[in-house]
DNA sequence: CGGCAT
DNA sequence: CGTA
DNA sequence: GCCG
């Protein structure tokens, strides 16, 4: 399933007129069809090259002159395609997928049709990346064109079909900011990454905000080092690491292990801290003051919080369900009791704490769409958060939302947040809606403007189909005008670090303010209107940097 | 010694 | 203060 | 805790 559902383009193109098929070898540059339909099949894809792919066809996309090349469009149903996207290299495995005489009709490409075809700028000739054998035009000529199609491929692709982040970035690994260097999901030292989280953590749950930001750094400099570690001197000259975290990392590549590490996990107070801020709306300051007043567990808290020993998700009409704010103006909160979500969140803990793997993430996601698309039409979405970044499983499923129309979207758009959030309450889809809120222009006098997007911050559950047991689930939805669709994309995107770097590079090195409601220029306060998440990089002077090598973050 | 995202 |  |  795409995650990306559609461009938000100026002209609204959604005619019917090209339906006819593309037959495979038709296809040329000046085609008088202004739209290719292009179906990504997953099978056989690692999901770390299907995002991979997606992010491609944006990219392609946003550089295509409209003019002279037909725009790509992703497409759901394999039937409407004028181009799929395989790994499959045999008849036999694509016919478990589509018929062959469907198939026949249509370019069956490599993954490398759409790498190459961002080189050039354009969708390149679909010759030379024919999948399947029998489809290619002339047996020779593609035989020499590629090299793979001598004998049976083995059932596996080893690697990720792309690495698009430019060789010029992944040498950047030792500049200032992450947002300049490339940082995998999984690095080769993940393991002293993971121990220096540790303390980076125990500095946040004891209010050393300062000090857990620089292990912060320190670990995103590490996540871009391309090598093990194996002596100090490898890191003697990479930033943010200073004389006490350098004496750290000589610690763990020689014991390894960090001792005050061990010191900390062993410690009840950072056993507790550390569970009581698993809950939503338990900080670092209120879990110091649950445990300051005795408490030690969860199920302590629950005592506190007054929950019913031992709730689960299955009792939950047993609570009181009104969190949902109508609407209308701003209420004083603390009037509405604050820990009512704290209660839920307790309540839920367990299908909270449970990951959701890609596919259940992608079945939100569609499942939210279909009621949006009911309420409104021509809406456009992402799926950002670590989905985007390419993580296997998920703590939540973060979706921005925009209109494909650029010049009403933005009225479209305002009070959509609270309009599918009424629908998806009154179809039993979110159950608890932990935060709800309206757009307002940044304020002058609060420094902070959290709720300059619109967004609904909610429990969600996927109906129940018979297979699946299925869980609660967080999902967070954001509102924005077209306008501000690609500045919320990547400053919805993360990771955290590579979000800060993002906007003190922003600031520091081109006199920028970026936030996810926008990019403006701090002297003049001049607003930028990027039409492509690739325009904002290039506003802010930046080498692209794909979604899954944004892994700043432990 | 001030700044560290917004 | 907590959240993204 | 680290940087400029």
């Amino acid at each position: 399933m795409p995650s990306t559902k559609r461009e938000p383009s100026p002209s609204s193109d959604d005619d019917e007129q090209g339906t006819k098929k593309r037959r495979f070898h038709s296809w040329e540059p000046h085609s008088a069809q202004d739209l290719i339909k292009v179906f990504i099949l997953q099978t056989k894809l690692l999901p770390q090259a299907i995002s991979d792919l997606y992010t491609l066809l944006e990219t392609l996309n946003d550089n295509l002159d409209s003019c002279l090349y037909p725009k790509l469009e992703l497409c759901t149903e394999l039937p409407d395609a004028d181009v799929i996207i395989t790994a499959i290299r045999m008849r036999k495995r694509l016919e478990r997928h589509i018929e062959w005489r469907l198939a026949r009709e249509k370019a069956i490409v490599t993954p490398d049709w759409l790498r190459v075809s961002v080189k050039e700028g354009h969708p390149v000739d679909f010759k030379r990346f024919a999948a399947i054998k029998e489809l290619r035009h002339t047996e020779a000529e593609a035989e020499r064109d590629d090299p793979d199609a001598t004998g049976p491929k083995p059932d596996f692709h080893p690697r990720s079909d792309l690495a698009i982040t430019s060789d010029r970035v992944m040498a950047n690994y030792a500049s200032r900011y992450a947002c300049t260097r490339a940082s995998p999901l999984i690095c080769p030292n993940q393991s002293l990454v993971t121990e220096l989280a540790i303390l980076q953590r125990h500095r946040e749950l004891e209010g050393k905000d300062i000090n857990a930001l620089s292990y912060g750094r320190a670990i995103a400099v590490l996540k871009a080092f391309p090598r093990v570690i194996t002596s100090e001197v490898q890191v003697k000259k990479l930033p943010h690491l200073g004389d006490k975290i350098q004496s750290k990392i000589r610690e763990f590549i020689h014991k390894g292990s960090i001792q005050e590490c061990r010191m900390i996990t062993a410690s009840d107070r950072y056993q507790a801290l550390s569970a009581f801020t698993t809950i939503h709306g338990i900080g670092p300051t209120t879990a110091r003051k649950l445990y300051e007043i005795g408490l030690r567990s969860l199920e302590d808290m629950e005592r506190y919080y007054d929950v019913p020993a031992g709730i689960d998700s299955s009792q939950l009409a047993s609570l009181e369900e009104t969190v949902y704010t109508p609407n209308g103006k701003p209420v004083r909160r603390k009037s509405q009791m604050p820990e009512l979500s704290v209660k839920v969140a307790l309540a839920l803990r367990k299908d909270l704490a449970t990951t959701i793997p890609r596919e259940e993430v992608e079945e939100m996601h569609e499942t939210v769409m279909k009621q949006l698309n009911e309420l409104q039409p021509g809406c456009v979405s992402t799926v950002v958060g670590g989905y985007r970044r390419g993580k296997p499983q998920s703590n939540d499923v973060d979706i921005v939302i925009s209109h494909s129309d650029l010049h009403h979207g933005g009225n479209i758009i305002k009070g959509l947040g609270k309009k599918l959030t009424a629908r998806l309450v009154e179809r039993g889809l979110v159950t608890h809606v932990m935060h709800i809120s309206g757009f307002h222009k940044p304020d002058a006098l609060r420094q902070t403007h959290w709720d300059s997007l619109e967004k609904a911050l909610t429990v969600f559950i996927l109906p129940d189909d018979g297979k699946h047991k299925r869980i609660y689930r967080r999902l967070d939805l954001i509102f924005a005008s077209p306008d501000a669709y690609w500045t919320a994309v990547i400053g919805w995107s993360g990771s955290k670090m590579f979000e800060r770097d993002l906007r003190l590079w922003a600031k520091e090195e081109k006199g920028l303010k970026f936030d996810s409601t926008g990019l403006t220029r701090r002297h003049d306060s001049k607003v930028y209107t990027p039409k492509s998440e690739k325009e904002v990089f290039e506003i802010l002077g930046l080498d692209w940097i794909d979604p899954t090598m944004r892994n700043a973050d432990v």
